[in-house]
DNA sequence: CGATAAACGAGACGGTACGTCTGGTCTTGTG
DNA sequence: CACAAGACCAGACGTACCGTCTCGTTTATCG
């Protein structure tokens, strides 16, 4: 059963519910026209390399309202960054869960191999130096994905009880692992031949095979 | 055989075989004095937050002569980071393969759950932004390992035709990614337990057995 | 006679002889707790030093309600300083002019040789970039003291015609532009013995003098 | 005898008599470009609404070099008064005291009734708030002059000693205090005729008169 | 041995961004 | 309407590093 991950929100500044005990409420067009702003500017440049004054001066903005509202530059990309559904992986129910995964697995690897792939990995990068921004990452992008692909990865199991019996983490680990490391590392593309052949080799190692349909063959 | 590495390097400037026609030679005692501050700088602190400037303080040593000889940060702590044989993890030639792997990849992850870990995660991290850091990273430190890996995986394969068909980059990926997604992410802790029985779970997919005393069970 | 002065309240918005044409009338408490508040930060700081902000956070006041009312800092301190009666330096008329002048001006010597001067060193600081601020004082401190101080001058010319035939706004600079120089340049103490002295040094100019009671030697 | 002033210069930093231990000298050009830039500024706004950045705009320099050499706004504008000599009032000594001190005077006034005027003003108002600037501009402005002026004064005390005997100090206070108040304070104008009378006044208070050619007449 | 030439320290310099602060203005809700 | 609360833009604050530069000094090699 799925552990209900709470996705918190820790890295922005209040949103305690609406205290809310009369003044100017916070402007939304402002809140978007930076949101927006940071995201043209993703575009063109790496993190490290964009500034909140530039920020600011794109949004039109004065930079202490988004001193304001974020307290760093990571956490101002991170909320563009899922504002706008940039990543969206979706993990289907209703087929085999061999198949779920294959499908999920092949959407997440040819997300990374693009622009958005390089802004995580930029984030990532930030992580480093960082643990507030490492953490936010994992409790916003990481742990409710990690958990539903745990949690197929169980009804796969007994779907399919010869599985050798190791460690669901582990499994995920070897299946997911490597898209990161290509990201971060850049030894080894992400490119269509990967894509298609490198989750076919695990679950071949699991004893599940796909016909060219890429529907499991019982 | 294995195929011999170019360890170049990239990032340093000159040094093209020696013009020398005069002038006073490179200082030996400065060039490690740099080395060294940088060092001490990065057990308290992140790259990320180290300075050029603070470096040249601790190494008593102007910030022109840093610049003539290195062209980035990250280029500086690579180097320092080399010249102390921060990470050696060796592998042995003398043992059975599966062993040998076992033995290298429990190294690899026990250096990487420390300090040079942490390191190897900031270099990392100044990559994702500079392509050039990412890629001397690579030359410097991957791709010599890396061949040598695949190298015994080869060898292993000759001993035990029984191993799945499956290509011998995935098989590394498989094993080895998950340390670089651990420590760059933060979830899933490099820790004794996982670095005991991840690899004796990944081996057991193959086939391949070890007993008490880490040997292979024939 | 004593031409009247209009003490006018430039700075001061509105206040337009009342229209009060419904609506809740202005808060007597919070002008009081603004000014209040404004003369209790001015007791350990500078106006220039003193920000909008400070005053309305003292006063428990939004800021927006001392804009209303008032168009500078300036303007608030003087108004502040004036509700609390800080300067008084009564001209007496039921003694020999040259006593009367005497007396005011030691009073004042005395008051601006304390913090009350300070602060008027300060609002005559801030009346340097501002003109409207230096009219205002002017108007609201120093006319009203100037014209009776002429005044009394004039008298004791009827009584002691024998005084040189000079006009009588020099000798009133004479006697009292010390005051103020020595309160802006910080040359020259406004001390025991300068009160005790100047002024018998000017008299004496004039052929005055004063016994050891103080009392004009005819 | 005059008493030799240490124009010291307190409020620059270092700038001790050379240590020059190696390091790019200071760029003369840089000074001259900040002073003169501060000087156009001033001619057009007042020293409390101009900024460090835009002296340095002005200037084509940059703030960190402005302030590595000086430590306030005031101090830059003090220096920049000084080195274009705005100021300048000449002691003769080549004629009989009373003349000079007259001809001084009436320079001083005249400067003061100008723009140098006006920026002295503001100089003593940044005082009001800062002791070291008031200090400063003691140390730099006044102090030299004031002696000068209490030592032509004992000179005439030797040449026409029916003077009264009133302290030096409080004589030169009664005639050139007024200037300084007028300034401060706005009343009272320092006009032609203001120039012209007010210290022909005060002399004849010594029993000094002057001809039409204002010569002393003895 | 004296000339040449690069290495090196010191530190000035123009830039750029930092994160904070104030000044004024504005936009709500409450009394 | 007065007012508190507080969001907002504008822009200066003083600091920190960046990477480059200009000096004077040192230390080798070569003629």
């Amino acid at each position: 059963m799925a552990k209900l991950i709470e996705l918190s929100k820790i890295q922005k500044k209040d949103e305690p519910g609406k205290p809310r005990g009369g003044g100017r409420p916070r402007s939304e067009s402002t809140r978007r026209a930076i949101l927006s702003a940071t995201l043209k500017l993703l575009r063109s440049d790496a993190i490290q390399n964009i500034t909140i004054e530039a920020i600011a001066r794109e949004a039109g903005v004065s930079k202490a309202t988004i001193y304001r509202w974020w307290d760093s530059k990571a956490s101002v990309v991170i909320d563009a960054f899922i504002e706008d559904h940039i990543i969206h992986t979706p993990m289907r129910h209703d087929i085999h869960p061999a198949e779920a995964l294959l499908a999920h697995w092949r959407s997440l690897a040819e997300q990374y191999a693009g622009w958005p792939g390089t802004v995580v990995g930029q984030i990532l990068g930030e992580g480093q130096a960082d643990p507030a921004v490492q953490r936010e990452f994992r409790e916003r992008f990481y742990y409710g994905r990690r958990a539903i692909v745990n949690e197929v990865f169980d009804q796969l199991r007994k779907i399919r009880p010869d599985i050798p019996d190791i460690e669901t983490e582990h499994l995920v680990d070897m299946l997911y692992s490597t898209v990161y490391r290509r990201l971060m590392l850049g030894y080894g593309l992400i490119d269509k031949r990967f894509i298609r052949e490198f989750p076919i080799d695990f679950f071949s190692l699991l004893g599940i095979e796909f016909d060219d349909n890429e529907k499991v063959i019982d």
